[in-house]
Order: structure tokens, then sequence, then C-alpha cells
RNA sequence: GGAGAAGUGGGUGAGCGGCUGAAACCACAUCCCUGCUAAGGAUGCGUACGGGUAACUGUACCGAGAGUUCGAAUCUCUCCUUCUCCA
């Protein structure tokens, strides 16, 4: 949620910075016309209802002292009706306030650049060169086929489109991997936490994927419980609603999870292979953090999973998104995208945000800074996506053959005489 | 699945339908006293959103929501959670 006492009072460089994200003009000045609309019905219906309590108060005093409550009665009864009509309208304001500014995006930070899609991302740096192949890479469908790893006709048929199934060695290294990213994070300092793959509409909100984005969610029959999209959501919502102590923060989560995706509106788009699942394997970052900690450990969000893919002898490239390709809920967003050779072109594999106070003022989460309560900042980012991960691997570490080499970090994980 | 009990401020725990935003104790903060391994005293101490330069002040919140009432932590209903007992 954007700060509305900020957009009241320095409405031009807020509107100027949702315009950035595609945010219509009109909807802003809406947004700043719905809250004063509601400032003002909660000053009317509050002097209203301080009337009303201090005749109630004579009420009792009356009674107490015998006197005749008639005409007061009659004031209070009239006063009542005045009042429903007051609080109506208060709550139809507060409504529709929030019916719009649950749907804005944050604000991008001004270091974010202009663009309209990924083609306009910003390349911070190489890491790793691609190796140069002696013959035409492969893609990883068919490493994976060939290999025996990954099934996707069987995936198909136990679910539906965008589901596979992993076998032997390939299942082996997913679970491996996870083991492995989880041990990396713990080393850098973020907590393992195991986390309920259902939640619930508040903590969906909290983060941002409600209410605007329910296509892309699957919810339960009958209940208000969603599969989480990401780990993410019940990470940042463990804190919902509380007031963390200064000496707490930063507070560096870890977790792994499986996540869900209707992928609405992908239609077409990576239709094989493991690229885009509906269900895949995620290692998550979360940090709840201080205002003046967060940009520090964004960074070190950002290394550590470009270490993980150095040190799994995978070349990436760190990029700086552009406004259009900016996610809802980020004020700025680092991707890692891993070169595959066999798609010749770099894939994200990792996405970064800094969501500054946005998720915190939707989802609650302050800390005492002495005597006063702030809004937290909150940051995610993927260390890594787990199914991309071993698609990188299947395609940089192809031979000829079509056989796959193991890199070494990963041996130790590995029984490999099973 | 059935039957009971309970959910109050950081913690423990009182609360008669109006004098309760809420006793008391602990914890915490500041100050005073005193020097000895501690104790005593004073004051302060919830959150959100408003109004006011400020002192201060208004509204709401006692698991959540709805209701009864001029007025509800206190009565009624629904839901959630926890505990105990039974199957």
């Amino acid at each position: 949620m954007i700060d509305l006492k900020l957009l009241q009072k320095d409405f031009e460089s807020v509107s100027a910075k949702l315009m950035r994200k595609g945010v219509d003009a009109t909807l802003i000045e809406n947004l700043k016309l719905k809250n004063g609309e509601l400032k003002k019905a909660k000053v009317n219906f509050e002097t209203l209802q301080a009337l009303q309590n201090s005749m109630s108060k004579e009420f009792g005093a009356y009674k107490r002292e015998g006197k005749d409550i008639s005409e007061l009665k009659q004031r209070v009864d009239a006063n009542k009706i005045v009042i429903a009509e007051a609080l109506d309208i208060q709550r139809v304001a507060h409504e529709e306030l929030e019916a719009i500014a649950m749907a804005i995006p944050n604000m991008p930070d001004d270091s974010v650049p202009d663009g309209i899609d990924e083609d306009d991302n910003i390349e911070i740096k190489k890491v790793l060169t691609p190796k140069e192949f002696s013959f035409t890479p492969k893609e990883h469908w068919e490493l994976a086929e060939q290999n025996g790893w990954i099934d996707f006709e069987r995936g198909v048929k136990l679910a539906t489109s965008r589901f596979s199934v992993s076998f032997g060695m390939g299942a082996k290294l997913e679970r491996a991997l996870i083991n492995f990213m989880l041990n990396f994070n713990a080393q850098r300092g973020f907590e393992e936490v195991s986390v309920p793959a259902l939640v619930n509409r508040t903590a969906l909100e909290g983060t941002g994927q409600l209410p605007k984005f329910e296509d892309d969610l699957y919810k339960m029959e009958g209940q208000e419980l969603f599969l989480i999209p990401t780990a993410e959501v019940p990470l940042t919502n463990l804190f919902q609603d509380e007031i963390l102590a200064s000496e707490q923060l930063p507070i560096k989560m870890t977790a792994y999870t499986s996540c869900f995706r209707k992928e609405a509106g992908a239609a077409g788009r990576d239709t094989r292979g493991m690229i885009r699942q509906h269900q895949f394997h995620k290692v998550e970052l979360v940090t709840i953090a201080k205002p003046e900690q967060s940009e520090e450990i964004f960074n070190e969000m950002v290394q550590t999973a470009s270490d993980i893919l150095t040190a799994l002898e995978l070349p990436h490239r760190i990029v700086n998104l552009c406004t259009g390709d900016l996610g809802f809920s980020a004020a700025h967003t680092t991707d890692i995208e891993v070169w595959l050779p066999g798609q010749d072109q770099y894939r994200e594999i990792s996405s970064i945000s800094n969501t500054r106070d946005f998720q915190a003022r939707r989802a609650k989460i302050r800390y005492k800074d002495g005597k006063k309560n702030l809004f937290v900042n909150t940051l995610n980012g993927s260390s890594l996506a787990v199914g991309r991960t071993l698609v990188a691997i299947m395609e940089n570490n192809q031979n000829e053959d079509g056989s796959i080499d193991i890199p070494e970090v990963l041996k130790p994980y590995l029984d490999m005489s099973v």
C-alpha cells in the first residue's frame, strides 16, 4: 500500500512516480479525492459520536440522581439516527478508498530505469563466461528425456499440462540442489524456516498478490485458502500485525517450498520443458529490516544468489529491471539470469526485490524505534528456482553424447553409488 | 466426532451494563534514596486514525464479526483458537 499521507502531502511527486509505473493519472487523482472524502466523513462521524457518548454519560448521572430523562432520551434517539447515516457514509468512503488503494502498485525508486518490458532492463554485470561447445548444445527437455531424468507426458497424465515428474538422478539432483541452496543461505545468515503451503486471503493481501492477481492463484474449493505462489507470502506474513523490537532486526530467513501458479496470461510461452510449470520448487530468501538496513541486505541477497550459481559453475548475468518489468510490490528489483546454451540466451533464475514499506503497510509489520512505531522494509528473492537451476546444469554441463556432468559442489549431496 | 471451560494491555491476572482504556502485581523507563552484591520510594509506561505550535484532546480497539441498549470488556448469536473430559 502506498503512503496516503505522503500522497496527500506531496501529490505531485507521488503521482509522477506512480505514472512511471503506468498507473493511470485519473486513478491517482481519484485516490486523493477519496482519501479527502474519507477524512471528512470520519471527522463528521467522530464529532457526532462524541456528542452521543457525552449524552450517554449524562444519562447515567440523571438516573442516579433520579432526574427526568425523557427529554434527554429524545435528543439521544434523534442523534442516533444521524450517526447511523454518518457511519454509513464513512463506511462507503472507506471501502471505495480501500478498493482503489489496494490495487495500486508500489512506487518505483528513482534509480529504476524507465522502460516498457524486459528488453529495457539494464545489464549490470556478467559472471563467468559461457563455454564454447564443439557441437550444437541441446535444449534441456531433450537431455532430460534422453537421460530419463524428467518425464513430461506422465506429468500431464497425473495432472495437466505444465506438470512434470522427475526420476532417478533427476529427482535426486533436485533434492541435492534444495539442500545445497538452503545450507548455502544458512551460511550467509539466513535462518531456515518451514512454512505452510496454504495461506489465507489476508496473507496474500499483505504481500500484494491479492486483490489484483487472484486469477493466477490456485484456490481451495469452499475455503478462503490458496496455494502459495512463492514462499515470500508465508515468510513475510509471519510478522503480520506485529510490532517488532528494534534489536530483532534484521530478520533473515530462507525457506524451501513448492510454488503454485496458474500462469494465467502465459499461454503459449515456454510450453515445452520445465521453465514454466504450474508447480515448481523454489528456495526463497526473505528479510525483514529497518529502512536504513534494507539496501545493504538487498545487495547481500543478490550476492548470495549469484554466489550459488558461481559455486555451481553456471554463467549468469545480473540485470536491473526497468519500470515496465517491475512487479506490483517492488520498489526496485534485480534479476539474475542464467545462461542456457541450448536456448542460446540468458533466462531468469532469480528475482530479488526491495518492497521498502509497501508490504509492511499492507501487512502492518512495524518495529519500535525508541518511542515511535515505524514500518519495516521487506525484501524477497529467489535463491534459487530449483527447476531452472536443474535446466541450467543440464544445458551447461552436457557432453556431445548427451551425458551430463554433475557439479562438484553437489556431489557430497548425492550418493553416487546408488 | 460428542460434552464442558476459557480467550482482557509486554507477562500474570481483577473486572457490578454507566464512576473502566481498563485494578493489582511483575517486567520496562526515568528520577530520588542508599553504597554493597540487593532493597526501598516517586513518576511514567498499549495501538490505530483524527484535531491542535504545544499543553492537550476526539474516536475506535478487552480473540474476530454481528446484535440488544441512550450506554457493553460485562448481555445475546455466529465464527476462530486454546485447554479438559468422553468416544
